[in-house]
DNA sequence: CGTATATATCTTTTT
DNA sequence: GATATATACG
């Protein structure tokens, strides 16, 4: 944040001890607000909806109510109940409020709903059915888990793939439905007819497994409430004070917890923005926000509007944009501060495919770092996280430093997902999914036969897969071979079990991946990313010195799914533009205009116009993330699968305000879309063309209205034995040409095969 | 049971 | 192009 943010707490920390509560009124507190924001803060009896747009202020607002509810001593803080979308915003949210009250906050209910839902089962699950130690699945877990059941139950899996029926599920678990609640007619044809019997055995089998899914933690909770009402009262007379963030993403079971929970007190305050719902597809309704009004029909509303971040122009741009939804509450936006000379015209920029956008990107990122901007001011926002590749590559050539935020996840990855299932094994021995991951990694001789066989032997005798393949060790039902080396497996797991209390965490899960030779299975593989995964574990391992307890470690890594990423970093950030909601940035990067991309295409196959509203929103929060500059660009050609594809640029670009824009496409590529404009790069070898790249790889021909991209076969004038340049790997020989793709031996990064147009001659 | 080869589907967005 | 699943063969 700059200094001149009247947000940048972190700049002005408040004057007195921050151990000690300060006096109601303070000037430090609340003289920094405006009238309405002063209201949100100020209003804690009864229900309040707080309507805030982008950058009005509104996690200062929370952070602020929090320390007056505390400071005011209206409630003790393990009497509040903050939730929150994602566990940034908590970490945020808990180091923010600290810095107000002290360490107070640290006994807060703060965190997501999925975070408090696990608090609470982990004390009252039994009378759901859990244990205590339960599991809490991944979605990979969930999805084979389904899988098993719906093989058990004859559906044919290709008719109906396991994933569209594990996503309904979750709809229905989103909407707080338990089996007993769907009507066959929400069921409807889907997994022939059978879905609801899915969803109820995929329960039990959670059930048995002593599992969750995310949408248990809610729903269980809800049962819970439903079912024990002592329960429930011991919540609802605790949480005095109730805060919600991002409101306008939440769904209805989520919706009914929190309705369960305040009913005694009723002090509810949600923050929210209609214009900035983007998780629909989650489950998500912002019919929540009417709701609220509905169900609280005394609750107060608190509209904030004033925006404190962006530009003038940038407000205006991003208002015109979203003014293009019929379905919102309607708001405006107006700018706080005075505009002064650095406002800016959005611009807009054209190039001629994918790889040149990159390079146009980074070099305004290094233009503005030589003009003084810090790089960790600026960020680059896309719709889908495939488009970061092509960023990546040119931030690895140019040496600019970039920090990826959400992108491939860590936990999620192969091999430390196996690491995971050991220790899951280890924890608890009746963990058949981890057990089942594991058994033949590294291989043993223990296959899908002896593995079924396990199944069934587990099945009718009602065992853990693990107690199941001890016993069959115990008959001759299995080969020598297998059976010598699930006893070996076993025994290592029940000697690991042992050494669990003399041993750290970390030292532990070195100890259990190097003797099951697991680490050896990848020392030997030769495939190229071996040595990465190699190197994923070692800070597997790493991370892991940080945790006391491998329980405290799983919880987190069933809950925390993104990486840890160290802020404050001099590097430019890259991410989504989901994950994008709620942060700032001087400068905003919004690459990929384009139809298909954004929208994207599913939205747009989706019929009416909601999926494209949703879009729009989302580029509404794309816009509304910048303090000063918005640079939005667009490709002509875009290479998806293996082939290059024309696009077009997207429906939202024609609907920002001319006046407020500044279109800088390179020439032909802006606004005459069907005319004759391809001169220049029409074909081959453009000597002086301003399409330096674009040299040997496709013509643009004009065919009807629409942009088509000859599918040229040849391979631009490359030969056996030239001598290439190519941006990330270097300088090396060709080895064979095949259409556009080359083998390449390269000095430094040894043989590649490459595309031709990511090459030039040396 | 393991390996090699073919093929289908893929790309939203995240707790 | 990459990844996961299916099939054939050793």
């Amino acid at each position: 944040m700059t200094p001149s943010d009247p947000f940048a707490l972190d700049d002005n920390p408040p004057p007195s001890s921050p151990s000690e509560p300060q006096p109601i009124g303070d000037p430090s507190w609340l003289a920094g607000l405006n009238p309405e924001q002063r209201q949100a803060v100020e209003i804690t009896d009864g229900p309040v909806l707080v309507l805030s747009g982008a950058g009005t202020g509104k996690t200062r607002v929370l952070i602020t109510r929090l320390a007056y509810i505390l400071g005011k001593r209206l409630a003790q803080p393990w009497q509040i109940l903050a939730v929150t979308f994602t566990n940034r915003a908590a970490r945020e949210m808990r180091e923010r409020v600290g810095g107000l009250v002290g360490p107070m906050a640290e006994s807060l209910w703060l965190g997501t709903f999925h975070a408090l839902g696990v608090r609470i089962l982990r004390k009252h699950g039994e009378l759901v059915g859990l244990k205590s130690n339960f599991t809490i699945l991944d979605s990979d877990d969930q999805l084979r888990l389904l899988k098993q059941v719906m093989e058990a139950d004859g559906i044919d899996h290709k008719k109906w793939p396991a994933q569209v029926v594990l996503s309904v599920i979750q709809r229905w678990k989103d909407k707080g439905l338990t089996p007993d609640r769907v009507t066959p007619s929400m069921a409807g044809d889907l997994a022939a007819g059978r879905a609801v019997d899915l969803y109820r055995a995929y329960q039990e089998r959670l059930i048995t497994l002593n599992a969750t899914d995310f949408g248990d933690l809610l729903l269980h909770c809800l049962t819970l409430f439903q079912d024990h009402a002592e329960v429930l009262q011991e919540y609802q007379d605790r949480f005095r004070y109730i805060l919600v963030d991002e409101y306008q993403d939440t769904n209805v079971a989520q919706y009914l917890w929190l309705r369960l929970l305040c009913q005694k007190h009723r002090n509810l305050c949600c923050v929210g923005d209609d214009d900035q719902s983007i998780y629909s597809w989650r489950g998500a309704e912002v019919g929540n926000i009417l709701r609220f009004e509905k169900d609280f029909t005394d609750a107060k509303v608190v509209r904030l509007e004033r925006n404190y971040r962006s530009t003038p122009t940038i407000l205006a741009a991003a208002s015109a944009l979203i003014d293009h939804n019929e379905d919102r509450l309607g708001k405006t936006l107006k700018p706080a501060g005075e505009s002064d000379s650095e406002d800016a015209p959005v611009t807009v920029k054209g190039v001629w495919d994918g790889p040149e956008e990159a390079r146009w990107v980074i070099e305004e990122i290094e233009a503005l770092q030589t003009k003084g901007e810090s790089l960790s001011s600026m960020a680059i926002l896309v719709r889908a996280g495939f488009q970061m590749l092509e960023f990546e590559e040119r931030f690895i050539t140019t040496g600019v430093p970039y920090r990826v935020v959400g992108g491939p996840r860590f936990y999620e990855r192969l091999e430390i997902r196996d690491a995971i299932a050991y220790l899951r094994c280890i924890t608890t021995p009746t963990d058949d999914l981890a057990f089942e991951r594991i058994v033949n990694k590294p291989k043993r001789s223990i296959g899908d036969t002896t593995v079924q066989k396990i199944h069934v032997y587990a099945r009718s005798a009602g065992l853990s897969l693990m107690e199941a393949a001890l016993r069959l060790t115990e008959t001759d039902e299995l080969r020598a071979q297998t059976r010598k080396a699930l006893t070996t497996l076993i025994g290592d797991m029940s000697r690991w079990r042992s050494l669990r209390d003399g041993l750290s965490p970390a030292d532990l899960a070195a100890q259990v991946l190097d003797e099951s030779g697991y680490t050896e299975m990848w020392m030997k593989d030769t495939s190229p990313e071996a040595p990465g995964r190699l190197e994923n574990l070692k800070e597997f391992v790493g991370g892991l010195e940080e945790w006391d307890t491998i329980g405290a470690f799983l919880e987190h890594v069933s809950l925390v799914m993104e990486n840890d990423s160290k802020a404050g970093d001099e590097a430019v950030t890259i991410m989504t533009l989901h994950g994008a909601k709620g942060l700032e940035f001087d400068t905003v990067f919004l690459p990929g205009w384009e139809e298909e991309i954004f929208p994207h295409r599913r939205a747009l196959d989706d019929g009416g116009g909601a999926a494209v509203e949703e879009e729009r929103r989302l580029a509404y929060v794309g816009l509304t993330r910048a303090r000063k500059k918005v640079s939005i660009s667009y490709a002509a050609n875009r290479r998806v699968y293996n082939q290059w594809q024309a696009s077009l640029p997207s429906r939202f670009i024609s609907e920002l305000p001319n006046e407020h824009i500044e279109n800088i496409s390179d020439n032909g590529l802006m606004g005459s879309f069907g005319e004759g404009q391809s001169e220049g790069f029409s074909d081959g070898w453009g000597g002086g063309s301003s399409w330096p790249k674009a040299r040997g790889r496709k013509a643009p021909v004009i065919e009807g209205d629409s942009w088509q991209v000859e599918a040229r076969e040849s391979s631009g004038g490359y030969a056996v034995g030239m001598r290439i340049f190519h941006q990330k790997f270097g300088y090396g020989i060709i080895q064979s040409v095949d259409n556009t793709r080359l083998e390449i031996a390269f000095d430094k990064a040894g043989d590649k095969k490459v595309i031709d147009s990511f090459v030039e001659p040396a």
